[in-house]
DNA sequence: CGTGGTCAAGCGGTA
DNA sequence: TACCGCTTGACCACG
């Protein structure tokens, strides 16, 4: 069983980022569309770095930032951000295909599928379809736009319906991306699996989130299932917290504490599967390969720079 | 230069 | 009631 580990937009090594943007105000203010197409020239040139990046150093799976386009989802502003930067999309889909990289996005706090207000629906929306222009422009297969279920507003089953009748109303294309997140806050594995299973979606189990928000569910319990939502190799989320505080527990540590990671990789191994877990942590790629240190020290073995060989 | 206020947007949790 | 954190900050204005 081959575990891959990946990071999360930004890499600390290059001190590079795809996530330079333009508010709003500011762009309204001189409605300059070359100012707007530089920034958009300059993430897709740095998103090119970060992915030659991660092919040289043999990282396989990688989540784009939600901020690649400033102002994308917009329906005001109207702006081609595809079909003007092709080549861009192009040569990074190629690479993206010829090395196999697996790319997943996840789009931020605004998009909430199942708010109570219409018009926070009809927004979401625009950031998925957003979120699909961008996968679908960089030719990948395997379209993940990963989700949390969301608000839970006049309770959690009244909640998880509005999320079905939501998800129910949008195009097939949309709901064919779309994979579910536990929280950390309100939906647990239990929740996120039920409705995975009812709408034959995938789940990502993120098992920082399920220590916070767990009901006294045990995870052994839910894991076959979870990966069985993958007709992929299932993928997951690990972080480890900042400090044991009430306050910082949530918010995720610069690093991954190696023996929590260890003590999980002990809990899965019976599974016999492969497994992409992500790194969710502030220091990016240098905490993965932190953590590729501490585990080689642990006597685990690596069949190339980023992926370990489980017996 | 460094820093402080600001940014299109939702929501729940904490002090 | 206000502020914080999350998607995992970066911008401009000001000194």
């Amino acid at each position: 069983m081959n575990i891959r580990l990946g990071y999360v937009s930004i890499s600390k090594t290059l001190d590079i980022t795809a996530s330079k943007t333009i508010t709003y105000t500011e762009y309204q203010k001189h409605k300059d569309i070359n100012k707007l197409n530089n920034i958009i020239i300059e993430n897709l040139t740095n998103l090119e770095k970060i992915i030659d990046y991660n092919i040289k150093n043999n990282i396989h799976f990688y989540r784009l930032t939600s901020k690649l386009i400033p102002l994308a989802s917009l329906k005001e502003l109207d702006f081609d951000y595809i079909d003007n930067f092709k080549e861009y999309y192009q040569r990074i889909g190629n690479k993206i295909k010829k090395y196999n990289l697996r790319i997943d996005t996840h789009p931020g706090e605004f998009c909430v599928l199942n708010s109570t207000k219409k018009e926070i629906v009809e927004s979401s929306i625009e950031i998925l379809k957003y979120h699909y222009n961008i996968l679908d422009a960089l030719g990948i297969k395997n379209k993940i736009i990963i989700l949390h279920i969301g608000s839970s507003v006049f309770g959690k089953d009244k909640s998880i319906n509005r999320f079905i009748n939501n998800f129910n109303k949008l195009p097939k294309y949309l709901q064919d991306c779309i994979a579910l997140e536990n929280d950390d806050k309100i939906y647990n594995i239990k929740d996120t699996l039920y409705l995975c299973e009812k709408l034959n979606i995938p789940m990502v189990l993120d098992y920082h989130h399920h220590i916070c928000n767990n009901d006294n569910l045990n995870i052994d319990d839910y894991l076959e299932r979870i990966f069985n939502t993958w007709k992929i190799t299932p993928k997951l989320h690990f972080s480890s917290p900042k400090n044991n505080t009430k306050k910082d527990f949530r918010t995720h540590h610069d690093y991954i504490n190696p023996l929590d990671f260890i003590s999980f990789l002990e809990k899965i191994k019976h599974l016999n599967t492969n497994l992409d877990i992500m790194l969710e942590c502030k220091a990016k790629d240098e905490a993965l390969f932190k953590l590729v240190r501490q585990l080689k020290y642990y006597d685990y073995n690596f069949i190339d720079e980023t992926t370990i060989n489980l017996k």
